[in-house]
Formats: C-alpha cells, sequence, structure tokens
DNA sequence: TTGAAAGCGCTAACAG
DNA sequence: CTGTTAGCGCTTTCAA
C-alpha cells in the first residue's frame, strides 16, 4: 500500500487560486454556506467543475469533527444468518432511512474477537459519527465498549430487561399476546408455543406474552405446550413435530417467528393436519415475507419499516445530546389477518 | 450533529506528554516501529494504557495519505439478491481474506444514482484504499468512475468480454463445458440447458461452454435446447418444464446455476422424470450450498474461498503499482462428481 | 461578502 | 535511539 500518486487530486487551495478566491470562500460553496455572491459562486463552482475537485473527507472530518458516515455492525459469528431477510430487510430499511441523506451507511461484519477490536479502533477513532448495532447477543461487549467511549449507539433489540444502551425494539410481549388473543377469540383453547432460543430476550418476550394471553383468558399456561426453537425453520419444523406428537389435542400454534412459523406448517401437514381446519397457526412476522407463507396464516407483523427509522432518529439524537445517558423505543406490533386461522 | 465532547479523546499529544517522550516516539510505538528502546516503548505504553487513547484515524489518513479501509459496494437495485448466498458468501471470503489484517472492510450498498454519487465522493474522499465490486451489470458506470479517479479497483466478474478494469472471474466457458462433458461421458446426447440472463456476460460465458462441448463431440448445439433463465430457481423450474415439454426427449440438463438446477430438479419431477436414471442434471455452482440440492447431483463448484483472496491480492497490486492500467485474474473451477449423473 | 490565519491529530523527515 | 518540525486539506473564527 503506497501513496496515490500525489498531487493528483486537486485541493481546495487549488480550486481557490483558480477561482481568484480565498481558501475560506471555497469551503463556504461547496458546504452550501449562505453569505457567497451568486458571482463569486459560481465562479468557484467551475473552478471545481474544471478541477474535477472533491473534497477531502479526511481533511473535514480532522477539521470539522465529523465523519458523515455511520456503520451498521453485524455482530453474527453465525454467518449464515446474516443471508436471513431479517437481516437485509433491516439493512434495507436503515438505508431507506439514511436514502436522503448526505450520510454514508457502512455495513461491518464483526465476527471474531480481533474483527471487534478493529472495528472498535474504527469507530473510536473518528471515522464514523454513530453505529447501530442488530443481532446482539446478551454476552456481547461491544455496545457497551462503544457507549463508553462516548460513541453514540443504537441496539435493534435489547440484551435484557434493563437494557442501559439507547435501543430499538418491538412490542413482542404484547404482539405475542394480541396472536394468542385472536386465536382465543376464534375459540381455540388448546394452544401450543414453539418459542425463539431462550437466552435471547426477544424469544423470552415473546413467551411471556404467549403465557400472559392464556392465563387472562383463565387457562393456566403449560411447559409442556412449549417447545424451543432457534428461529430456523427446521427448528419449527422439529419443535412442532414434538409437541403434536405428545399433544394431539392441541388445535393451534403459536410460532415465535414467522421460519419458524412456515416450519410448523410443514409439520402440521406432514402429520395429516389440515390448516387452520384443524390446527391453526399464528406466526411473529419478523421480516414481512408473507409471501413466502401462506396466505392462511395470520402473523403479527413488526414494522421494520418504522425500527429502520427510528434507529437513525435515535442514533441523531444521540449525537445531538450527549447528556441523556440512554433512551428507549418500543414499536407498536400490528396483528396482519389473512384467512380464518 | 454536532461535534462529540471536544477535548474528551486523548490525543497523542498528551500521550507524549505523559509518557515524558516526543510525539515521534509515540507514533512509532502505537505503529509498531523498529528503533525504540524496550523500556521507553513501555513507558509509552503504560501513558496509552492509562489514557485509554485511541489513534485519530482522519488525522492518520490525512497525514499518512492512508485508510487502512477498503469497501466492497454491492450495487444491486433489487435488494432482495442481498440475501442470495452467492452475496453473503463473497462477503465472508473477502472478510475471511482481510481478517488478519489491520484493514477494514465496509459494506456499501449502491442502489440508487444518489446512493452511487455518495459513494463516489466517499471513495474520492480518501476514506477508502480501493473498492471491490460485485453484481455490477453491464451498464453500470461505476468501475469506471472509480477506475478514472484513480481508485484501485477490482470487479468480481467482468461486464464484457474486453473489461478494462481490473477484474477477478472464475473460468466460466471451461466449467461449464467440463460439466457437458461429463454429461457426454456418461453417454448422454440430449443435452439442454437452461442459461442465465443472456444480458451478462457470465450468462453468455456458460453458454459458450456448453455449446463448445457439444460442438467437439460431434453433436450440433441447437437453439431450441437452450432457456433462458434469470439465475432463481423459480426461473430455473420454469425453463425446465418449457424445454422438458419441447423436448421430451432429452436426457440430461445443463443449469447454468445452482439455484436453477435446483429449479430444474424440482420441474423434472414435476413432470414425473426420475433423476439422475431419466434426466440428469448438472449446476454451476455459484455458492457452495450443495447440501442444499440434492446428493446425486454432480456440479461445477466456483472458487469463492480463492476468489475473496485474489480480489483482494489484486486490490493490494494496484495500489502498489498504479503504473499497470488493469489485471485480470481467472480462477480455475472443479468439477465435483456426486452421485451418477 | 471575503481573505487570512489558526488549528484539527497525526506521520515522516531530519537532526541530533 | 529520540525530539523537533513541517506539513496533510479542510473548517472556522476573526478581521477587513
Amino acid at each position: 500500500m503506497v501513496k496515490r500518486q500525489p498531487g493528483t487530486t486537486p485541493t481546495l487551495e487549488e480550486v481557490a487560486a483558480l477561482a481568484g478566491v480565498g481558501r475560506g470562500t471555497v469551503s463556504r460553496v461547496i458546504n452550501n454556506a449562505t453569505g457567497v455572491k451568486e458571482s463569486t459562486r459560481r465562479a468557484v463552482q467551475r473552478a471545481i467543475a474544471e478541477l474535477g475537485y472533491v473534497p477531502n473527507l479526511a481533511a473535514r472530518s480532522l477539521a470539522g469533527r465529523r465523519a458523515d458516515a455511520v456503520a451498521l455492525a453485524i455482530t453474527e459469528k453465525d454467518w449464515r444468518k446474516f443471508g436471513e431477510p431479517f437481516f437485509s430487510e433491516v439493512v434495507r430499511a436503515v438505508g431507506d432511512a439514511l436514502a436522503d441523506t448526505s450520510v454514508q451507511l457502512l455495513l461491518t461484519l464483526v465476527r471474531s474477537d480481533a474483527e471487534r477490536t478493529r472495528f472498535v479502533e474504527y469507530a473510536r477513532g473518528g471515522r464514523v459519527d454513530g453505529v447501530l448495532l442488530m443481532s446482539v447477543h446478551a454476552e456481547d461487549p461491544l455496545p457497551d465498549m462503544l457507549a463508553d467511549a462516548g460513541l453514540p449507539t443504537v441496539l435493534l433489540g435489547r440484551r435484557s430487561g434493563d437494557e442501559q444502551v439507547t435501543y430499538v425494539d418491538a412490542d413482542n410481549a404484547g404482539g405475542a399476546r394480541e396472536a394468542v388473543e385472536h386465536l382465543l377469540r376464534g375459540g381455540r383453547r388448546a394452544i401450543g408455543t414453539v418459542t425463539g432460543p431462550l437466552d435471547m430476550y426477544v424469544a423470552q418476550s415473546r413467551l411471556r406474552g404467549y403465557r400472559e394471553a392464556l392465563t387472562r383468558a383463565g387457562i393456566a399456561p403449560r411447559a409442556a405446550w412449549e417447545a424451543e426453537g432457534d428461529f430456523t425453520e427446521e427448528s419449527g419444523r422439529r419443535a412442532t413435530a414434538e409437541l403434536l406428537e405428545r399433544h394431539p389435542e392441541l388445535d393451534a400454534v403459536f410460532a415465535a417467528s414467522d421460519t419458524m412459523a412456515a416450519g410448523a406448517l410443514a409439520a402440521l401437514r406432514a402429520a395429516g393436519r389440515r390448516v387452520p381446519d384443524d390446527v391453526a397457526v399464528i406466526g411473529f412476522d419478523d421480516f414481512q415475507l408473507a409471501q413466502h407463507t401462506e396466505p392462511l396464516l395470520t402473523t403479527v407483523r413488526q414494522p421494520l419499516e418504522e425500527i429502520g427509522r427510528a434507529m437513525v432518529r435515535l442514533l441523531l439524537e444521540e449525537m445531538e445530546q450527549p447528556e441523556v445517558a440512554w433512551r428507549h423505543v418500543i414499536l407498536r406490533t400490528r396483528l396482519v389477518v389473512r384467512g380464518s386461522a
């Protein structure tokens, strides 16, 4: 690695010389500052065009202490998950939220300790104005490392009930409760659930919502009606198959993710059950992939667009109000009824 | 957006003061330069630890004209493709290739003209040392914009036969030829193909390889045996179904991607054909997802790990030898025989 | 409305 | 081996 041909890139100074103005004036023009005579502005712009000038961002951030970039770090050792719709949809949502700003979105992978160290140095080094984190596991120290360094940081989802870092989350318990209440209204009573991995807070919350709904309806939750998955389709299939075998009397299943709901459907059909006449299925829609499941599937919709927007908004607030220790935003989910579950 | 609390972050100067040395010495220590007495080195490191010092990267790149970061830009309007294994595998491969360097990998999305402009300014602004591009469409001006700006740029795949930007590609024609030759050796004669989108060079190359194999075997290629897909599973299914309907005599199918091969398998089975007794299928393995297809499927393996390494290597060469206009590397594919196709 | 000047924090030469 | 110095290219006062 060696310096790119020096002198090749025109500097602000050269633009100023060509336009016959001072450097300050050129700076004002490229930053759209007010108080520049229209004629000089045009002269400067002509010079910029002639030289093909592009501002050096390193110099700009050094002088202006702003990077005009934010990182979206993906901290997932299991790289296969990167391909999942949930991830790409979140990336899209955040990208859309930043679409008409001048802030460059940088996705980074943080899979190992070495990568974590490198990323923290990168972020603390002032190359980004803030960091968005998704898919953070409960034991991950990265959020605290960043927050302690004074970097604006926003999590998607929380690591525990008393997360001490700014986050955006969906109302997981409420959404799950609503789903199960829908089943109850439809006359179902023996409702099982396929949970997410229970070391994740999101999975705990959805399970809690499921139990609350049953309790409120006067039905005592039964551990035997709960089977744990890991948010993959295969786990949904397996967990549902187990559930059915142990409890043929189940007349509905609440799956804590859309992917697992797809697996649940497959398992039910494989077992010769009709859906939903025989057994109804509701999933928690992580990623708006309704078209991949079935039209008869009623789901709880997690508003990823809004989550993306909220993350960006919180990040801006973090930057502007460093006196706030942290803030939390919970977004409402929505029950989407399709078919007659 | 507002400056992060100024003065909050210790500078190299403060470290030097605390350690009682000059700034140059501190710089040497943090850059692992040789020629520093062990005792002073330790003193400096103690000061660094005490202050929690982290180098300011903007200042470093300004002074040193190096960003220590490279961008991997994903120029794909159709964002769904981001979730495909090919993409995530390439990202992983490049990430692995950079794993034990101090170079930070930054993924960026370039979906619109606005994003393209923003990214070019970012890259030209000196925030990255080079750019890797994947999934570049034939008409995309981005590679030329970057290369013209003097930025080291490496494409994954080429846009045409005489690509004038550095790229890494697989031997698509050779791989396809090998696949078809394998079918011929197995006694198949009526071999159809499902091609990729023919406005992409990679699809043209694989089609060419297919035709060459037939020609060499004394079989005249027939347009009617060729059906166009778009690298998706669904298109593979549809194209294969068409092929079979028009030409029930086909005894083998070469699919120009693994995804389409999966679709081809489904179509064959739906049509009641047995695989491979009745009709054999070979796919071009973009993404090493063999486990998702079938054990009986023989594939052409595209070496993504090596492609990632080669891209990184070429990028480094671009940086070191700006006098080379461009360079091309074609990697060998490998026929992986599973089952009896 | 504009020019001049003072840094931003670091690297790299150059003296010692 | 180590301190000093001169920038890197830009933003931002401060005068004019």
